[in-house]
DNA sequence: CCGGTGGCGCATAAG
DNA sequence: GCGCCACCGG
């Protein structure tokens, strides 16, 4: 065993072998935290604890994957039987055992936001409700705020707050939505994401013989990292696991009050200081000398945290040099930015011999990847966005999956919405409808509804085909592993023939994505690891909750040679040698859904602190006066978190000068406005456009359109008052098009 | 019942 | 700028 001990420091050392009763590591970012969890739960195992007594909760299953490397590097295969994972890795694990304990089967589906939202739309519809008034969206929000916070649907019915909230919001019914949308996932044999936490809640409380027993028997020494950013249901389970008469009260939690961003979602430091009441005898070290970054981007950041209203005092300090200095991007407009940060990467690349994988363009909002995104593939630099749209998002890719589930699950209603008419068998929105009316009355599956609901016909045949087929995949699956069940489901659903037909680039690449997802079951069933627990098996139903957790975060692997696009809160945990931060305006970061409160404007400012402490050494914060919302130019101020920062932290004006503005800057940067350059779509229609007269548009004419710009008439064909153009246009996509004459407003050019 | 299309409303952050 | 959905012609 390698001498993990020495590697510390003292405070860090001090943490690591203060391993019985309660502690509290308060760390600051880059001062080893991951460090010191590691370096303690090896130090576990050489005192002789066994690895499946020891429960490490994290965020990401990247941080877990990272933690469970490091530790097998010291201690070998044992680190494999820790139970390590993100809160809600390790509870679906636990409640896909125990789920009938509390009327689940234990072959629950997982539903995502999307089938949350789509489960909302429903009752809206049911409950006849304004579809303008009440967004599915907010309700889904409020629902996931109120599982958070352990209110259950009779406790938000009856409180005053939540309904006065509610009324100003002109949504007085939510509570009732929020009531029969728990009755619907339940009866869906579905959880969403919150529910595997509160579920987990209900299971340990309602089977305090069997089930509490038994885990607070395997969980002898409990781990908890980014504690900031828990809830109350999360700290729930956590002290039902840990606070009972006659417990060790073995848990370190590890935390940093400045790094706390996730208020939104429920995350209150509230449990920092509930903690310190809970366990009164609790030990507490403060980790404040970062190692990461270099002396300027250490006092930006305290320059920064300072600002905010409420605070525990504490001041990260480095011994690195002072390295260099800040960057100030300032441009006339968010393609500006786009295009100068993608130059500055190529001249940091060069000057200091960086690789892709140590840099990172970092933002608010996931939608202003999108430039980035533009202007990098211009410049050939390759990148990767995560969050976002990810891979299992997509729409080829959720069909098969929700095949998958409906095999599964058959009451899995959003799987079946999503399948029974696709690949199209004649099973339209009017029949789907009459099964979800059928289901709502009778409080069954929408499978179930279908047995019952008299159909024309057709549809009755195409739906006997459908479950047939549905209940064969079933058949097969029993026997079979979850690749060869894959497989089946995809030739059997038409799926395959489906996607072969389509050989348009947008079809071509929905291929590669499904045969993507098979090639990832396939990875899954071959796996030779095998784990404590759910072990050898791999059966679909695993592969399903194996995928349902996963983020694109998570699956990173190896050393990526490509620069990383993310949104500020995904960067938490990670560190890069070159940051860029873009759109540092007011209203964009911070956000202008903080504007209106101190502890919102706070939490903007942490996310901010968070953004700048990823950088190890150089760090451009950018900001553009002018950018695109919704379409609408809007020029914005300067962040106010720039004011922040001492002058002394950035490069002068000079050096900015020379590293910046010599860049090829072909467009002029002193504009007050900048036009965007429309990427696929900008053809030029004159000012004075006239119609021509029917009789002048001819084959062979060329014309201007009034929305697609010059274009040549190839061909007309049809009866006279219906008569169709084919038409080349010159400078749009997909340039051949077919346009209605009689609708069209054409101008002949000659 | 299906597919195409134009209009409308929307996007803070995420497991 | 983009996705969803209502609408309509086939």
């Amino acid at each position: 065993m390698k001498d993990y001990l020495s590697e510390l420091n003292a405070v860090q050392k001090a943490a690591v072998e203060q391993t019985e009763g309660p502690v509290m590591v308060i760390a600051g970012p880059g001062s080893g935290k991951t460090k010191v969890l590691t370096s303690r739960i090896t130090h576990l195992l050489s005192k002789g604890v066994k690895p499946n007594q020891i429960l490490s909760l994290t965020f990401t299953n990247k941080a877990a994957k990272e933690m469970t490397h490091r530790i097998s590097n010291v201690v070998g295969n044992e680190a494999r039987k820790i139970w390590a994972g993100t809160f809600h890795s390790i509870f679906a694990k636990i409640l896909r055992i125990e789920a009938s304990k509390i009327g689940y089967p234990n072959s629950f589906t997982i539903y995502d936001t999307e089938d949350s939202k789509s489960v909302i739309n429903e009752i809206i519809k049911e409950f006849n409700l304004n579809t303008k008034e009440y967004n599915a969206n907010a309700i889904r929000t409020r629902i996931s705020s109120a599982k958070s916070n352990l209110i259950t649907p009779i406790m938000y019915e009856r409180d005053p707050e939540y309904k006065e909230v509610d009324q100003a919001n002109r949504m007085p019914r939510t509570g009732e939505i929020y009531r029969r949308y728990v009755q619907k996932c339940q009866q869906a044999g579905a959880m969403d994401f919150d529910d595997l936490l509160l579920q987990m809640f209900r299971l340990l409380q309602e089977n305090p013989d069997q089930v509490l027993e038994k885990y607070r028997g395997y969980f002898k020494y409990l781990l908890v990292d980014e504690f900031q950013d828990t809830n109350q249901l999360q700290y729930g389970i956590i002290k039902k696991l840990s606070l009972y008469p006659g417990s060790a009260r073995n848990i370190c939690i590890v935390g940093d009050d400045a790094q706390s961003i996730y208020a939104f979602r429920g995350a209150t430091i509230q449990n920092i200081l509930d903690f310190e009441k809970d366990f009164p005898d609790v030990k507490v070290f403060k980790l404040e000398q970062n190692y990461r970054s270099t002396n300027f981007i250490v006092k930006a950041a305290n320059d920064v945290i300072t600002h905010n209203k409420k605070q525990i005092k504490k001041e990260i300090w480095t011994e690195k040099n002072e390295g260099a200095k800040i960057k100030l991007l300032k441009s006339a407009s968010d393609t500006e930015e786009g295009r100068r940060i993608a130059n500055l990467i190529v001249e940091y690349k060069n000057r200091h011999h960086l690789p892709n994988h140590e840099i990172a363009i970092l933002y608010r909002t996931n939608a202003q990847s999108r430039i980035f995104e533009e202007h990098l593939r211009r410049a050939n630099i390759p990148y990767k966005v995560f969050g976002g749209m990810s891979f299992y998002q997509r729409k080829e890719v959720k069909d098969f999956i929700a095949y998958m589930r409906l095999v599964i699950n058959r009451k899995d209603n959003e799987a079946f919405k999503r399948i029974i008419n696709y690949p199209k068998r004649a099973i339209g929105d009017s029949t789907v409808d009459k099964f979800i009316e059928y289901a709502a009355e009778n409080n069954i599956s929408l499978w179930d509804a279908s047995i019952e609901v008299p159909l024309p016909n057709r549809a009755a045949q195409a739906l006997a085909t459908f479950k047939l087929q549905i209940t064969e995949m079933y058949q097969y699956s029993l026997n079979a592993d979850a690749y060869e069940t894959a497989q089946y489901i995809y030739k059997l659903s038409g799926l395959s023939t489906e996607l072969k037909s389509d050989m348009t680039n947008e079809g071509i690449s929905r291929l590669e994505n499904v045969m993507a997802l098979l090639d990832g079951v396939k990875e899954f069933t071959e796996q030779d690891d095998v784990e404590e627990d759910s072990s050898t098996d791999r059966s679909l139903a695993t592969y399903l909750q194996s995928i349902s957790l996963i983020t694109e975060l998570d699956q990173q692997e190896g050393t990526p040679e490509y620069i990383t696009l993310m949104s500020t809160h995904s960067a938490k945990g990670l560190e890069f040698d070159l940051v860029f931060i873009g759109g540092l305006e007011e209203n964009l970061f911070p956000s202008y859904m903080a504007m209106k409160s101190d502890a919102d404007m706070d939490e903007e400012r942490r996310l901010f602190y968070v953004a700048i402490t990823r950088a190890k050494q150089f760090l451009v914060l950018s900001h553009a006066s002018t950018r695109y919302f919704f379409g609408n130019l809007k020029k914005n101020e300067a962040s106010r978190f720039l004011e922040e920062i001492d002058e002394s932290c950035f490069e002068t004006d000079k050096t900015a000068r020379s590293t910046v503005f010599n860049l090829m800057d072909d467009e002029p940067t002193n504009s007050k406005i900048f036009i965007r350059p429309k990427i696929n779509f900008a053809p030029s229609i004159p000012t004075d456009f006239k119609e021509s007269p029917r009789d002048l548009i001819t084959q062979g004419a060329t014309i201007i359109h009034q929305k697609f710009g010059r274009g040549k008439i190839q061909t007309i064909e049809g009866q006279k008052d219906n008569q169709i153009a084919t038409i080349l246009f010159e400078e749009i996509d997909n340039p051949l098009r077919k346009i209605m004459l009689k609708f069209a407003k054409l101008q002949v050019v000659n």
